[in-house]
DNA sequence: CTGAAAGCGCTTACAG
DNA sequence: CTGAAAGCGCTTACAG
């Protein structure tokens, strides 16, 4: 016979000679059980390894502790991309952020076109809150979201009207900041190579570049403007046609890395050098930045931080009601392309 | 006043005039209750929107029906490579294996250096079983699984004398498929750009490799078989030196897409035309290996299927005890580079 | 500061 | 086939 472990507060209040009343207060810290008594059972706690049945702890707080983390099913993807490698980053930084609170982080992959998730999530009490990242019909979940009064905290910018918590990057200074960095460079004929135009976060980084402009006493060519998708396709086709309409351009800002690399490698076949004929920034900051060739400058954002902003203040939701809408400044990250 | 919801199935009881137990029994399609009766509160529970308590439920039954995904902080990494898109991809396919037994799936991040952890998540009944990818100090957490009879699987080849679950990629068959076909369309100076020499799967992947020269009546230069990391860098060095020493070599078997894509950029710096004058092969089949230049020839496997098999067999082993080590087969996806 | 007792919402052995 | 009752392991209002 192995010693007998103890595995219930019942267990460890016997050896200690309290109530279970007495040993749930200590070990949950409670004010009204005195510092000797805390810390013999918190010892006699350690000793045997105990560990509280979250099971029944929850029940009885009638709280999971548990945040959900809402993605999609991968059906028919072929492979992953930017949004992919950003959002396995922030997932660190929200676990980070959430351990601090003692919650826990679960995935749910939900159907892109399913509404009923947050209620099976939320009622079943598996989850207390979740976070949203960009995803397939973001509004519409958004939507249901806020119908049911469902506790959720999204990255990325939201519509002015509403309200409810965010966390998103400073894509007006990233803009800014790329723009700055090229101008002072000397650059006149700077593109944007943009993501989706109907994107606020796209909108942001353009308001910033055009600042940029303005505020050096310069205006834009609107013909340099010019819009896609994250993606390295987007990125070929769209230099491709901008150098060869405009061969002036002296820098191209694009708006991911995949498009910024895929920039950099059609000016290079067209026979321009990098950075001297032509400065690339890029944005996002993956690791695929620095190993380009040249190795790309592009515009960082401290993603671990948002993934913690994330948890903490979905968890500040949670507990006191309060909507916080943050934003993450932006960095440059100079290497050999600008 | 609004309508009062029904929350518990002591509600949905009483609208169903029959006892808790009743309800509690068709909800979980037990044998016991007439499909009439069934049918009746399950469409009483539909109209209710009504969902099981977790919590409640996990506690009567002592199994948490979660399984924990083992990941580690990411306190001092710079970025992302290889292992982490691969993990991504994986999580999709794991995901969709829990869904199909209703098993929740919870992201463990956790200290390399902890051998607590897993005591951490049983005792406290917040996860029933673990699942491994890669990891820093892999052979280590193992050992603490194994000792306090933790219930788990990892991504891997297990070595021989153990006796715990596993699902690893065919990574023979795969070392096999690359030599085969680079043999077939006339190769015979193959150079094998290796990742770390004491990595099961890496020697796997060699043997293969060799069988099929030997197969072939063929035999193995030494010279040529190199190793290193999984990483770009790597391969740039490993690529470099090698092309140097023996510009003989027609071809290369990279055992990462990183490498392999740092082996086309060397080779064509160096004058080599891709695949007229040197065929390379990568493995894993990453997002990408679709937009290098040309587009990579790659060893593909079924990632997807590999996480719904860890998944599935890890469900297996808690509910039966049966231990499973299965190996996914290996493709070759046939692109440009050779 | 401490304890006895009720309650959280399920599941299931037992009795019918 | 159905129900009353005990029990899962916590938390906390209430009484002292």
């Amino acid at each position: 016979m192995t010693e007998k472990t103890v595995q219930t507060i019942a267990d460890l209040a016997r050896l200690a000679g309290v109530s279970k009343s007495t040993v749930s207060r200590a070990l949950s810290d409670s004010p009204l059980i005195g510092e000797e008594t805390k810390e013999r059972i918190r010892a006699l706690a350690r000793e045997h390894d105990f560990q509280i049945n979250a099971s029944a702890s929850r029940l009885s707080l009638k709280e999971s502790r548990t945040i959900a983390f809402v993605s999609h099913p991968y059906y028919q993807k072929k492979g992953f991309g930017v949004a992919d490698l950003f959002m396995l980053e922030i997932l660190g930084g929200i676990s980070t952020g959430l351990a601090k609170s003692h919650y826990d982080l679960l995935m749910a992959y939900v159907d892109p076109s399913d509404t009923e998730w947050p209620a099976r999530y939320l009622k079943t009490g598996r989850a207390d809150g979740f976070i949203l990242m960009t995803s397939t019909r973001k509004q519409h979940h958004i939507k249901a979201l806020v119908e049911m009064k469902a506790p959720f905290i999204i990255w990325g910018t939201p519509p002015a009207n509403q309200c409810f918590c965010s966390v998103t990057g400073d894509n007006f200074g990233g803009g800014k900041l790329a723009a700055e960095h090229l101008l002072r460079s000397g650059r006149r004929k700077i593109a944007f190579l943009g993501g989706p135009a109907e994107e606020l976060e796209v909108q942001k980084r353009f308001e910033g570049f055009q600042s940029a402009h303005l505020e050096a006493g310069l205006t834009l060519d609107p013909a340099l403007v010019t819009y896609g998708w994250f993606s390295n396709e987007s990125g070929t086709e769209r230099t491709r046609t901008l150098l060869e309409q405009h061969p002036e351009i002296d820098a191209i800002f694009a708006n991911s890395d995949f498009m910024a690399i895929a920039a950099l490698r059609v000016a290079q076949e067209m026979g321009r050098r990098i950075p001297d004929d032509l400065a690339v920034i890029g944005y996002d900051n993956l690791t695929i930045a620095e190993d380009s060739d040249p190795p790309l400058t592009t515009v960082s954002q401290n993603i671990p931080l948002a993934g913690k902003l994330l948890a903490q203040n979905l968890i500040q939701y949670l507990q006191t009601g309060v909507v916080t809408n943050v934003s993450i400044p932006a960095e440059l990250e100079i290497r050999k392309s600008a």
